[in-house]
RNA sequence: GGGUUGGUAGCUCAGUCGGUAGAGCAGCGGCCUUUUAAGCCGUUGGUCCCGGGUUCGAGUCCCGGCCAACCCA
């Protein structure tokens, strides 16, 4: 049977039923596959290597096999362009008449955009200076050995290369996104993924680097002698934070349990019990409201240093920071773009400020803001800062004056700066300063006028702790966490910690303004 | 939770004053053996987000709803 002619009846039988469609013409195309024998979803298919890796090492005339998704074609008559494209990159393929035999030509030409392929034949270079793969050429039986390059080999113990010229390894019964557009309709770039990472090649980078941030992390920790740990997610009281949890059951134990809103508790615990230098990267769950800068699961970092303090943290920070930057982006200086592309602003992480949360607030709110009384302040902020509508009725006097940092300082904090000494009731797990015991050992890493990572020295009075924590629960005893209270009395290390927000990190990195642009399936309402 | 903007072919988008639903690309057919946003010719394709209303007539106007983006809380 010839492909040509079911594509003549295809087209004929959709018009009369009008159901044409391109995924029943796609429908069509796979049965007329099967008819023919051929197998359109292949179990496995073993290039001898990536996209990538054939032009990095090529040699003309050098035998390959690749695979990959079939992502444009170019038609010459009798001969024919396609790219296929992996994980590691593109390569054009070409494809002619008189190699393939009628038969074959025709299926080749009959393939799809979005189809997966395996191709074998050599590299060459166009007129126009393209590494290639002409398609078929070549004995096809084993790899061709080169003594000057260093072409990776089969991983497949000396497997030969396909005989077939292309194999066709699984059919897409769906169109991809437009060829040059790309994918724009926001909804369907998050809520189909893999569409966007498809569609638009600059979307995958951004992927790659965030997992590279990822890494880079690991590997900062790893060098300075830090264990990963996992903690529970599932907890029975969700501690470490100020925030509201999810509640999930577990029917065999017949309890509630909450879904974590930090990793802290949990890696105190671990320093008792003698684990000096611990991380976790994880996600934490907090059942707010979505945002540009809010999703409700998002990924948390958490390290703690026995016998360091914040000091120790600070520069830990600073140090990893600098770290992953350099190794995944190349450079301590990024541009942050704005909607039109142009750079809006340049952020220099060579260098570090250091400023008091006091004398910050005092910049933008009057020298005497702490002296005068509590009223008066919040009078202030109201009339005179125009925070009203920051400021609910039920803030008490730090709130106000948190209200006054998050919204006229914070912002303004674009360049990497350490905001130290927090008013004590901001940071309930931290340790007070000595030369201010209003304040604690507190820092907040601000940068592009975000908070990325708080740290502090740990509070390891277990006393001290039992006060302020029950203070905080407000006299419910079952938001006590009375395990981890009976853990800090069996002696924690003097110890610096801190939280970093992945993906808060990841968009200051890659210079994202939105938090759903750097995390895979950002959650939205089921449709 | 409130405000603004948007939802039209597979994709990106037009659609005037309320009067037969449009383009480019993709798809399909034809020509073309080194193209690359290949080119040339022809051609198929619509729940105009959903539900009401006004009207002789609604993609367009009105009301309600859904979803999204942005801003605010």
């Amino acid at each position: 049977m010839d492909f040509r002619a079911d594509s003549c009846f295809i087209s004929r039988r959709m018009s009369m039923d009008d159901t044409n469609s391109l995924i029943e013409q796609r429908k069509a195309k796979l049965a007329a596959l099967r008819s023919k024998g051929i197998d359109p979803f292949r179990n496995k298919f073993t290039p001898t290597e990536t996209c990538q890796q054939a032009r990095a090492n090529y040699l003309e005339g050098r035998e390959v096999a690749l695979a990959g998704r079939i992502t444009a074609h170019r038609e010459m008559g009798k001969s024919q362009f396609i790219d296929i494209r992996d994980q590691s990159g593109r390569m054009q393929v070409y494809a002619q008449k008189n190699v393939l035999g009628e038969e074959q030509w025709n299926i080749f030409t009959h393939l799809d955009l979005g189809d997966f392929i395996g191709v074998r034949g050599t590299l060459f270079i166009t007129k126009t200076g393209e590494i290639s793969v002409k398609l078929g050429s070549g004995t096809g039986v084993s790899p061709v050995q080169t003594s000057s390059s260093p072409a990776p080999q089969p991983k497949t113990g000396g497997m030969p290369i396909p005989l077939a010229p292309f194999t066709i390894l699984a059919k897409a019964l769906r169109p991809p996104p437009a060829k040059w557009h790309g994918l724009e309709d926001t909804e369907i770039r998050y809520r189909q993924r893999y569409l966007d990472l498809i569609g638009n090649p600059e979307v995958r980078e951004l992927f790659l680097k965030r997992s590279a941030i990822v890494h880079e992390i690991r590997q900062f920790f790893h060098g300075r002698g830090y264990v990963e740990v996992e903690t529970p997610v599932m907890q029975a009281i969700p501690g470490g934070a100020a925030a509201q949890p999810f509640k999930t059951w577990h029917n065999a134990l017949g309890c509630e349990f909450y879904l974590r809103i930090a990793l802290e508790l949990y890696h105190k615990r671990l320093l008792v019990g003698g684990i000096d230098r611990l991380f976790e990267i994880g996600k934490n769950f907090r059942n707010e409201g979505l945002s540009r800068r809010h999703n409700p699961e998002f990924t948390m970092l958490e390290a703690y240093q026995a016998f360091g303090d914040y000091e120790t943290m600070m520069e830990t920070v600073e140090s990893l920071i600098k770290h992953v930057a350099q190794k995944v982006l190349g450079t301590l200086v990024i541009d942050i773009k704005d909607a039109e592309g142009k750079v809006a602003k340049t952020i220099d992480l060579t260098k570090w400020k250091r400023a008091k949360y006091k004398d910050l607030v005092r910049a933008v709110a009057g020298q005497d803001w702490f002296d005068v009384t509590p009223a008066e302040r919040r009078r202030r902020a109201m009339e005179d800062l125009k925070l009203a509508g920051d400021i609910a009725t039920g803030y008490e006097d730090f709130e106000v004056t948190g209200a006054v940092f998050e919204k006229l300082v914070e912002p303004t904090l674009i360049q990497p700066t350490f905001v130290t000494h927090l008013p004590k009731q901001l940071v309930p797990l931290a340790k007070l300063s000595p030369d201010d015991p209003s304040t604690v050992e507190v820092f907040e890493c601000c940068i592009n006028g975000q908070e990325i990572a708080p740290g502090y020295t740990e509070q390891n009075d277990p006393i001290a702790q039992r006060e302020v924590l029950e203070h905080q629960a407000g006299g419910e005893q079952q938001k006590l966490d009375e395990d981890f209270l009976v853990a800090l009395e069996h002696g924690m290390p003097p110890a610096g910690g801190i939280g970093i927000g992945i993906d808060r990190l990841c968009m200051m990195l890659l210079g994202q303004e939105s938090i759903r642009d750097v995390i895979l399936f950002p959650q939205l309402k089921p449709k």
